[in-house]
DNA sequence: ACCGAAACCGAATCTGTTTCGGTTAATGTC
DNA sequence: GACATTAACCGAAACAGATTCGGTTTCGGT
């Protein structure tokens, strides 16, 4: 009822209560939050800094592998690693991603790691300036919208009565959805690292 | 203060208005849209099922556009005209996209433009079952990482006083972010249609 | 033993959405 | 041309969720 003699909560349980929540309701209310905690409301806001902070906290436990990336052979698949960890990432927790998407980046481990995609671009592939920024503003858009699809799931495609042909190539796919968003972003990965191999020119 | 002689609102006036607050607030709330249109709160939901229902508006509206697409000389060109038009109406109100995003496609307009996505690529492409669904998904993902780049522009990846091949690009790029944000766009957008038409092979 | 800070609680506040019971004006019917 | 029905609006109240504030107890240091 007062102080406990061990701590009860903690930013990171907080963010990891919050994404459990997401997962299984779609979203989450502090309210909901605080009960699934065991604690009141008001003894979150000892820890983080409302809301919006809260959301922060998701985001860095999405991010985290990123962090755990192992050395590449080649700046390709160094790319293809970081791409392929940022979208798993979202793609674990689909219903979080709107959340994240609605609010500006807080979270100075995300902002690390995009600094590190810059570094393998800049270093290994030898782009700089403004062609580095289009590389990673390819990249970003790739694994966001890619989440994004993830996110809302292509049976709202199918609503109502409609003989279209979108309704009919729905029907006649007995692929799963995840599996297909999954090729679906693949390929486009490797037609943007294509791209970049091609603009860098070969190497020796 | 009963009955007008003439309606002062309807569901298009009240999108419209919701959208220039987006537009300029970055959000709308309920109460400020009713301030806008110089009526009471509750008068809203008479023509409006709620505010998940005037964000469908607010969707339709960015989709219009898209219906008037001219016809196109093939379908590589159909297709950048669509990708183009979807992609060009969230970029002119950032602002809403992520409210977008949040919430299923719920919007009739919107949902007959990716059936008329689906009937290029099959009748004039040639493609069909999961090849389609892929095709499609590619385009979907594209034109809403495109977007929402544009509403989280690369400012915040700048925070702070890191040096770091991000921050190092930034600070050299004279471009304005919204050039690059199109730029990339469009160069993603011919190496999806390439793709696409090696996949399906040359035309007699 | 004491003090200040940390961790929690309950109640109150604030913002925003939705509902409901009115009032007036338009519209359709005999 | 009265009259019922419905449409368009209003005010107030109910509801949901986030945030703040003034406690109380325990911890940690001195």
């Amino acid at each position: 009822m007062a102080r406990p003699h061990r701590p009860i909560l903690s930013r990171e349980l907080i963010a990891a209560a919050a994404l459990e929540l997401v997962d299984r309701d779609g979203r989450f209310t502090v309210p909901e939050l605080a009960h699934k905690l065991g604690v009141s409301v008001s003894s979150l806001y000892h820890h983080v800094d409302g809301r919006a902070d809260i959301v922060e906290g998701i985001r860095g436990l999405l991010t985290r592998p990123l962090a755990a990336a192992e050395p590449a052979a080649d700046w390709q698949e160094a790319v293809r690693r970081w791409a392929t960890a940022y979208r798993d990432g979202f793609a674990a927790h689909p219903a979080a991603i709107p959340m994240l998407v609605g609010q500006t980046v807080g979270n100075p481990d995300t902002l690390a790691q995009y600094d590190r995609l810059a570094a393998i671009l800049e270093d290994q592939a030898g782009l700089s300036g403004d062609d580095l920024l289009v590389a990673i503003t390819m990249l970003d858009t790739l694994c966001l919208g890619a989440a994004l699809d993830l996110a809302a799931p292509a049976e709202v495609w199918t609503a109502d009565g409609r003989d279209t042909a979108l309704t009919r190539a729905l029907a006649g796919a007995p692929d799963p959805e995840r599996d297909r968003s999954r090729r679906s972003f693949e390929r486009q990965l490797e037609l943007i690292i294509g791209s970049l191999a091609r603009q860098v020119g070969p190497r020796p």
